[in-house]
DNA sequence: TTAAAGGTATACCGATCTGTTTCCTTTGTC
DNA sequence: GACAAAGGAAACAGATCGGTATACCTTTAA
């Protein structure tokens, strides 16, 4: 066993090709290319690429809301600067090289379906980046703390839109700001 | 010449068909079965699907703004109301039977490339959303309309994230009370 | 009457897609 | 050293993609 499996070089180029050309125009041709094994190993390890579409999915929800909690937490100490510092993290992945948008986001535009896994998998995933926050709003003793998640949450995606969509480099900063008046709301 | 010419029908079926389903996943082949023309006819009008693309964009900013407008002027009288109205319209909007996102956001999705034509159509018309909101928060007297009008705007695409990918109903009416607060903060 | 224009229907092209199969080599383990 | 599992390379299958070409039909206007 290497120490880097198969199956996870095969997940790293997915992540990266999936996320900067899209889903369906990345083939499984593409991926076992960049990630130097062959077809044979890729459907050794994935039933389909819908399957593969999938773990990679689910790889990124949890990269994304590891980096995201470890960052909040190194940014700020007590958890009303942390329901802050929740917006520089996101500040952050806008100004990184090759951002391309909430790869959920891009999957909800490809996956129209309801009923499609990669659907459910996306809003699962916003619903537990709302969770965070809410546990940080508890924390702080916001008096409606689910309230006050789902308003900066809300605050998060029009921020991520205008900057990918609008191409507004301003967004970050100014969903701050607009953050800073619902906490003083919630928190006095 | 008829009534409907040939070409308004092959984008009237495009629009459809690239709405619920995509436009990688829309083939030309459905198209044209679905609009009842040939694909010869197809590309005597359109030179390449990309340009389809393109058309269907063009016509989609054009009736999405035209509604938006017109329910919103239709909803309320007031420059201040109707920045409100905004939000109703949106609403409705969400709750048609077929909803599928934000056409210009999900086009976005499909098409990574900054500099593809797609981009710049679905960037320009993000932009003339917020211009129309602008010009509403002028006529209501707000020192900074500018402002007012993207973190109205930001709210708007955080609205239609939320409700598309997260599957939060409540979003519509959480962003028009939001809207609230920066009303009042501009306007007094 | 006739010729041009624009339409339909359909076959076709080369490329690309997901997924399978074959054959051979490597590798780890008992 | 033997053997089983995993992987690599490449051909292949069947379908679909965007786009072109051919042949025939219908309308329209000179």
């Amino acid at each position: 066993m290497p120490a880097i499996s198969k199956r996870e070089q095969i997940i790293s180029e997915a992540l990266r090709l999936f996320y900067q050309h899209g889903f369906n125009a990345t083939g499984v041709d593409k991926i076992i290319t960049e990630a130097g094994v062959s077809k044979k190993t890729l459907y050794n390890h994935f039933r389909s690429k819908d399957e593969l579409v999938l773990a990679t999915l689910r790889k990124r929800d949890e990269l994304f809301r590891n980096n995201l909690m470890r960052e909040t937490e190194r940014l700020a100490s007590t958890p009303r600067e942390r329901l802050l510092a929740v917006f520089d993290v996101v500040s952050a992945w806008f100004q990184e090289k090759g951002f391309s948008g909430c790869m959920f986001i891009n999957a909800a535009a490809e996956f129209p379906d309801t009923a499609d896994p990669c659907r459910i998998l996306s809003a699962e995933h916003k619903r537990l980046v709302c969770d965070y926050i809410r546990d940080l709003a508890e924390q702080a003793g916001a008096n409606n703390p689910n309230e006050l998640a789902k308003q900066l949450n809300l605050l998060i995606e029009g921020a991520i839109v205008c900057t990918y969509v609008g191409a507004d480099d301003s967004s970050a900063d100014r969903a701050k700001e607009m953050a800073k008046i619902f906490l003083h709301n919630a928190l006095g």
